[in-house]
DNA sequence: GCGAATGGTTGAGGATGTCAATCTTCTGGA
DNA sequence: TCCAGAAGATTGACATCCTCAACCATTCGC
């Protein structure tokens, strides 16, 4: 369908809406809490984003990270060099193809990631519900998919 | 509790963990969403964010906005700039105190709102849900507050 | 082997964000 | 009433984020 001919109004239900609503609402409040969270590890949201999806186990090169935070690999020179510059990260050359660095998180990176993870999720936003909750909550959020 | 002694991992079930990386990952498609829809509009998503808190029938002074985009003031100036530029929106002397500038959203900007607002529901994420659905998850949802 | 593609960086330029300083306008107390 | 100080908006300096085009080194395909 083309963006020329979206008329959603009447296609969206009472119920819709109003899910609509909560769910902008609980977004919000996920994405302030990580800002938050990583103001007081003095990481940008960008710096801690990329923080968080480096895999300890499997390196990446500049442009999959590229390719993972949807942005250009100019970009991630940069972030990589503040996150480098702080010990956080560290640029490995690939000696199977010598134009490729990977990006590899050192020991303090790790520790900073898992520390982050753990303050973020830490006097969780989901305390009010049950469990049996929950299970019904996560399962209805797995069920919905991206636009395309 | 101090930040020093977080130590969530014991606290935090199977059940909350698999539902708040749910969450993170809705939350993600929802801001990806955003985006694009901005970017179609030419429009940057901080621009987007501040012309659709704006309410047609109560304008806000800079500080106020300010206090809603929590952000410091001299950062609304510029926005606000850019979208004036583009006669979205215009700034308006308050008679009763000189010193105050309100913004109000144009003519256009309630357009290009209301278009914004039907894009990025348009093609549901929702879809997949049945209305029974809908209510518990709306209801769910509702129920989280923030953390302080 | 050589031209084309690929990976990373650099530089220009714009948007976003903070802080400190400034200008104008209010406001409250002597 | 007058004046010191508070409050609202802007400006300038500076860092970050982000894209695009240009560039260098390396690798790949023919």
């Amino acid at each position: 369908m083309s963006a020329d001919h979206i008329d959603p109004q009447e296609k969206l239900t009472e119920a819709m809406m109003r899910t609509w609503r909560e769910m902008y609402r609980v977004a919000d409040l996920i994405r302030q809490r990580v800002f938050d969270v990583a103001q007081r590890h003095d990481l940008s949201a960008q710096q801690a984003q990329l923080l968080l999806r480096l895999d300890p186990d499997a390196p990446a090169s500049m442009r999959q990270l590229a390719g993972i935070l949807g942005c250009d690999a100019s970009n991630v020179t940069g972030l990589t060099d503040r996150l480098e510059r702080r010990g956080l990260v560290e640029r490995r050359a690939l000696p199977s193809d010598r134009r490729v660095k990977q990006v590899a998180v050192t020991e303090e990176g790790m520790a900073l990631a898992q520390r982050f993870r753990a303050e973020v999720s830490a006097e969780s936003l989901l305390l009010p519900l049950t469990e049996s909750e929950l299970e019904t909550l996560s399962s209805l959020l797995a069920r919905l998919e991206g636009w395309s």
